[in-house]
DNA sequence: GTCACATGTGGTAAGGTTACCACATTATTT
DNA sequence: AAATAATGTGGTAACCTTACCACATGTGAC
């Protein structure tokens, strides 16, 4: 592979000379200029990004991690995230932890010896501790990790609120909830808390079934509405899904089982990502997050903090939520 | 950051002794190696992977190139592509090249300076020139460039064939064709050349209507459907499509219309990827192309070739199709 | 005519790692 | 006892680039 020195002999110049004409960095002669470059365009030079990010400590490489990277809201986060990242000249390297705590900790490890220079998180399995020793920046989807680490989220809260009164308005008594995993303290519990609070604020029967591990996975999700909801369903006439898949598995096995949606149980989902955007039979009623705000988002919050070297900072961003009306409320 | 000079100085040894110890390499002795384990633990030591590139022109570092890295399908090659990558210590940059010829361009310039060890290629909109001069292995997807660059692909010729005769079988008399562009020469091409035949040779009346643009997302197709082919879908009785998107905004309009599938309309899609194994109604016939087994197979082909050092290589790899019998026939 | 400053170019250390050679000590073979 | 091999360790160039200092020439001001 030619370098820099290659260049520099060809085009009769140092090595320094070629370098400022790379970067457009103090004086150079006109027809130094041409000579440089047109050594370079001869010789097909190709500068090495890997000699320049040692020499500057900065790889303009950002590492995402998702539980899922072929879940469709992780799928299209991504594609948002890398799109921005590129726009700002940094790449992404991706890591599917599937929810394995054992493989998070090793793609940390990994990007931490890659010198990648910042974290977006969206798999949290890890305890908080492991990402406080880290040197580059971390921004975390939906989740508080400390003081110091930004997030972005959408706004959870009014998500669960917006969702529980739009059931309670279309007439809904008594109104049940399908939760991710409440365990760690992730924002989208927040959802779960709206979900109560409205409930009691009404004065509206109400229960919360967790989902115990989120394997992302329609077929789990269809699993599990089998064997853990279904017994109870029939007390229930309104029921806020965690999220859309869960809200899809959910409609089929009531249409399966002769229960009709809306006139006997409403659905709202959650997400309103690129599966429920295209899938027409039905239309889900759903709360839609902007994922690709948060994309762009999250890709420049970490940016950002590459690139004033702040470690910490305390800008995090809540976007709005929306309810998209379907046909199963 | 730490490195292995204060490593080597905490340990009172070399950095040669160090780099043994890291890599394993050549004698150490026993108490030698626990006193630089207990450094290295100690100052939180992290070996430079950048330096390491640097050093041995490796990074394990894999590129790949899709169009849209939320379509269904590319969503979950990448998935498995990422995953193998990730067993065999391989890192993948994505990048989306959103079908424009600019894009690709640039990203393959901007994996060429940042020394990728390798390529899969899973966008095609440039000319096969450019990929010639590369100096790393590139593996395509669906695509011939040339003799010397491997490709993986699912039996296109065969899968067109599948469809093309289970609608015939099914006793449609008038087949459609919705192909993708047919002006590169991409290997989906060949279940054009299949359907042609099929129907040719079973004396069928058949029609073929290409695909302008693959713009790839379910939108686009629904209007192309609406404005390309419903005007001339009364004369047939069975479409194949080049995608499962297609089929599926095909499937919407017909029931809009009125236009009952699969009694009066037989419909055949392709790909079967996440969006149509989870999509209950309708259940699409379709063929299925194996992903899991393309990406896995993607990865192991570039890296095969990135630790044989063979540049070229005729390995290609062609995968079975399969008819997924839906509720569209 | 001298000084200050702008312009243009070159030499070289440093960034973190490993490959390679050199050397010292101990163990084994003849 | 001498020769040879195995074991253990260290010094340093090289990978490719840029930052930094040094130097040379030209230009305008006083």
């Amino acid at each position: 592979m030619v370098n820099i020195k290659d260049v520099a002999i060809r085009a009769g110049v140092s090595v320094t000379t070629v370098s400022r004409v790379l970067n457009n960095r103090g004086y150079i002669g006109k027809e130094t200029r041409k000579k440089v470059e047109k050594a370079m365009e001869e010789i097909n030079y190709s500068p090495n990004q890997i000699a320049r990010a040692l020499q500057k400590s900065q790889s303009y490489i950002l590492g995402i991690i998702v539980p899922d990277s072929n879940h469709p809201f992780f799928s299209e986060l991504i594609k948002h995230v890398e799109i921005t990242a590129n726009e700002h000249n940094y790449k992404v390297l991706i890591c599917n932890s599937l929810d394995q705590l054992e493989k998070e900790t090793k793609y940390i490890s990994m990007l931490k010896e890659n010198r990648v220079d910042g974290l977006i998180m969206c798999s949290h399995t890890l305890d908080v501790e492991e990402y406080k020793k880290l040197s580059f920046p971390v921004v975390t989807f939906d989740r508080i990790i400390a003081n110091h680490f930004p997030y972005v989220a959408a706004d959870n809260y009014r998500g669960g609120e917006i969702a529980t009164e739009h059931l309670i308005e279309s007439g809904c008594k008594k109104l049940l909830h399908i939760s991710g995993p409440l365990k760690l303290d992730l924002l989208p519990n927040r959802r779960t808390d709206a979900f109560r609070l409205t409930c009691m604020k009404h004065n509206i029967d109400h229960e919360v079934i967790e989902g115990t591990q989120d394997n992302l996975t329609f077929d789990y999700f269809s699993d599990f509405i089998e064997s853990e909801v279904s017994v109870k369903l029939t007390d229930f006439d309104g029921v806020f899904c965690s999220n859309d898949l869960v809200a899809y598995a959910l409609y089929l096995y009531a249409a399966k089982n002769n229960i009709k949606v809306p006139e006997q149980l409403k659905i709202v989902g959650y997400d309103f990502h690129s599966f429920t955007r295209m899938l027409q039979t039905p239309k889900l009623t759903t709360i839609a997050q902007p994922v690709s705000r948060i994309g762009k988002i999250l890709s420049t919050t970490v940016i950002n903090m590459v690139e004033t070297k702040e470690l910490d900072s305390i800008n995090n961003s809540v976007v709005d939520v929306e309810l998209i009306k379907g046909e199963t409320t």
